[in-house]
DNA sequence: TAATAAGTGCAATGGAAGTGCATTTGTTAT
DNA sequence: ATAACAAATGCACTTCCATTGCACTTATTA
């Protein structure tokens, strides 16, 4: 996989055989990650590498955090040209109750949202709960 | 406060002196509170007792819990008449980058959100980040 | 007033996030 | 090529919050 090599260079991250085999791991995946799900394909790999390699990601907007009022952070793979940090550009995910999966909806934008007088908004995290298209059939 | 007493007998919780003063710790704050905050309020009772009523009134739908971003569940008095499981009915929260502090926009409801086709809809989450009021003044 | 149920307090557990330090691996310059 | 250096990895440990088991106290009801 040649693309994602020259992805990670791009973004100033150093290629290691770990950080390629974690981005294989979430690009396979269709759904939002918690750590020890990582932990849990990679078992001999150590955990603090495994997060330390995810905060690099995140970092450099590789994957981007999501929170989806389980407790548990997860993380899911940036899409391409997307650009999390910009309020603009946030997506929502949506949180299925009957298997526990997250997953992003890239190409559902969050509408404008309005605040009071005063209020300045930075950011908007939207988490849409409910039961996902497998669960439902 | 008779008030406070017919409200929780209405729902079904019994009395009790630690229930009223929680109940009015959270009445006079105009935002969502940690376990910890409270803890810090009745430093003589135990936090498993903060922690279980805290957990009673969830259920009773006295309060609602809040997921912030931060990584610790904030909770918050329900308004009168709220419905916090009603998805028409979900406001949301407005947390200060500044000052931390978690809020409730009770008045500003959230938007009708559009899922994909085989996604069921049963809740919505929406926290917005910036700079409150006070800490833009 | 005895019996029972609910509320409270203490102690301990578990899970996830995060950090310090030693070791290994990779990169760069001489 | 090799020494010097920087980054990456692994191990151990710590912290913080959430949660539970059990004993004890308080309140309710028969």
């Amino acid at each position: 996989m040649q693309t994602i090599e020259k992805l990670l260079e791009s973004k100033d991250i150093r290629v290691t055989a770990m950080r390629l085999l974690i981005y294989k791991f979430l690009a396979e995946k269709e759904i939002a990650v918690t750590l020890s799900d990582i932990e849990n394909a990679f078992e001999k790999a150590d955990r603090t590498t495994l997060y330390r390699t995810i905060k690099t990601f995140e970092e450099k907007d590789i994957v981007h955090q999501i929170d989806d009022g389980t407790g548990i952070t997860k993380y899911a793979l940036c899409e391409n040209g997307c650009n999390c940090e910009i309020e603009t550009d946030l997506h929502l995910h949506f949180h299925c109750n009957n298997c526990n999966e997250t997953i992003c909806l890239t190409d559902h934008k969050i509408p404008q949202i309005k605040v009071p007088d005063g209020f300045v908004s930075e950011n908007v995290n939207l988490v849409v709960k409910g039961i996902c298209d497998k669960c439902s059939r």
